[in-house]
DNA sequence: ATGAAAGCGCTAACAC
DNA sequence: GTGTTAGCGCTTTCAT
């Protein structure tokens, strides 16, 4: 029951006037509404009844001026669009909202100046903390200057060379090696893996020497690539650079890759899709092309989405446990915020096969 | 290049400090620094000159005080995994981004305690207005309060009896007619309904008197069963409720529910999803059921979910325009944050059908 | 165009 | 346990 008149603004009433009104000073009326410091039964009864009758509502931008603490942590996804994002968010904010925290969310889409210009603002909006997935191509400048001056930050899911940040994330190598080594397993030698990367890595993704793959190492999908790599080479199976694809982000990309992965003079006999995007894109390329999968073509993918086993063959994923990854950071963060003196580390969690229908020997 | 050493935490230099440095006063300073009021050349020059050289960073929190604006307005979601959320929050975002306003989130998880709790947080940090999707179970005290309060606030997707708000969404009655149309025109007659609302509305969804509706007609799912029921009743067939199947909001319960509605004496030969998780469902429990779609059972969904196409057969669906929802919404409430005068109104967007594959004459 | 000074609503010393 | 007072960093009269 709300005791106050309608039409008054919020705002409007302030400890002052709740002071006045329960007959104590403003500092005690501040304890006792605060809940910090000493009051006595008595005034707070009196204060409570008066804030109540006055439909008093704390002023958190007033309290953050004196505390120099804002309890919101800002959060700088990639694309709000993308599933992994969303999933992790779920948990960034379960977690963050359990430890008092709210969320002021920004979406980068990816583009550089709009990932400066959300960082920009919520350091001026004193965020205690940030979570942030960089973009592709991301700007450490202000990032790291702001990491150096002590606001926590964690990173999720991709890392930024040489910041000094927490981050969290799968084992990617080890991801994309499981992966691998499934379809080499089951007799696949002519195995493709289309990647989202920007084509600024295309190069290296194609380059004979393994060891060009370090510089986009920071990239999840370089990351994962190597692993692939690595599988191949202890397979004995020589790699082969038109068998990586870098496509675009979208789905179209993916499904233009594939096609052109299957017009190959020998054609893979299977693939690896590093995001359930370009999942998706494949399984559209296949059903253009008229290829079944598995017996044509296997298929494996990248996160385990809500469609993976709906769609016709069920998809066999490597499956990135999103929440919780979400989860980790949050805690993480909130660790620092709380002023426990850590290392800095790099958090990770494994990616785990998920079997299904869409792999199967190679034909023939 | 940041000309300030490192180490030295976010805002510890003041307009003060600026001023100090620059030679000029707080006030002079401050209207340079703000961009306000007049100030000559020179003056800028040396504050601007002055400000990067301490590292200066405007406080938001400090600015917020006085001028009683945060220019950050809250989002509450019901269901931060649902696509149709994260869509629209896209729409959101990207508009509020563009009017210079930062999103303050937060996920009520459909739970009322925490809707409340995220409203009241969001009170409390002064955001400038508020866009909310009411959880199922909504409480319209507070909401109700804090907008007779002057706050202004607009609903997205669902509306709640009796509130005072803009809403924005889509025309629900007419898009569940147009789908069960689209059914009864290829010679459909036994019809069902998925719906993924609460229990509490099984009975009046499930009532003879069509009047019974208006009880759950502020939620979607009773605007689209009423639809449904109204070109049931134009086509002159009789409405049975044994095919509204109320299931809940996981795709499992959708899949039980199909299988339900599938071992019915005189099974529907057609069915209706409301949401994008029940279709997922349906699709799951056809596979189980070794129901062929659409030879033995036709299908048509809501939303047209990224996977809808590339699933077997591809989904015919309702589409329902998300990111435009968001972004009428965003625009809607800027409007009202710059101070128009305007009625109260309910934005209503068509939702198209896409046909795709799952729909097919009843067998026989 | 500029400056001095008065707060915004709250918390944090510091007395009592 | 309670009150008094001095700010937090900024904007905003009101003079000049």
């Amino acid at each position: 029951m709300t005791t106050r008149s309608p039409g008054i603004p919020i705002g409007d009433t302030t400890v002052a006037d709740v002071a006045r009104l329960a007959g104590v000073s403003v500092a005690t009326a501040a304890r006792a509404l605060g809940n910090y410091g000493s009051v006595s039964a008595r005034s707070r009864e009196l204060v409570s009844a008066a804030a109540s009758e006055l439909g008093y509502r704390p002023n958190m931008v007033a309290r953050s001026m004196i505390t120099k603490t804002t309890r919101t942590v800002g959060v700088i996804v990639g694309d709000i669009e993308n599933h992994f994002f969303l999933s992790a968010l779920r948990g960034i904010t379960d977690r963050l909202d359990a430890f008092g925290y709210d969320v002021l969310l920004a979406n980068s889409a990816e583009e550089l100046d709009r990932e400066q210009r959300a960082l920009q603002a919520m350091v001026e909006r004193r965020v205690d903390g940030l979570i942030v997935t960089p973009a592709q191509v991301s700007d450490r400048e202000l990032l790291s200057e702001l990491i150096h001056q002590g606001l926590p930050v964690v990173l999720l899911d991709r890392r930024i060379r040489g910041l000094r940040a927490d981050s969290v994330g799968i084992r990617n190598r080890e991801a994309g090696r499981i992966a691998t080594d499934y379809l080499l397993d089951r007799g696949h030698r002519r195995i493709a893996l289309i990647t989202g990367a920007g084509a600024e890595h295309r190069e290296a993704l194609h380059a004979e020497d393994p060891r060009e793959l370090k510089t986009v190492r920071a990239s999840t999908s370089g990351t994962r690539a190597s692993g692939y790599r690595q599988a191949l080479a202890a397979a004995g199976v020589p790699f082969i650079p038109d068998y990586i694809s870098v496509a675009g982000f979208r789905r179209e990309d993916a499904c233009l890759a594939t096609l052109a992965l299957l017009n190959l003079p020998a054609p893979p006999t299977a693939i690896v899709t590093l995001d359930s995007g370009l999942t998706l894109g494949a399984l559209q390329a296949f059903r253009q092309a008229g290829i079944r999968c598995p017996e044509e073509c296997s298929l494996i993918g990248f996160d385990d989405a809500e469609w993976a086993e709906v769609v016709s063959p069920p998809i066999t994923v490597m499956s990135q446990p999103v929440v919780q990854l979400g989860e980790r950071a949050a805690e993480r963060l909130v660790q620092r915020l709380n002023g426990e003196v850590l290392d800095v580390a790099a958090i990770r969690l494994s990616a785990t096969l998920i079997e299904r229908s869409s792999v199967a020997p190679p034909p023939g």
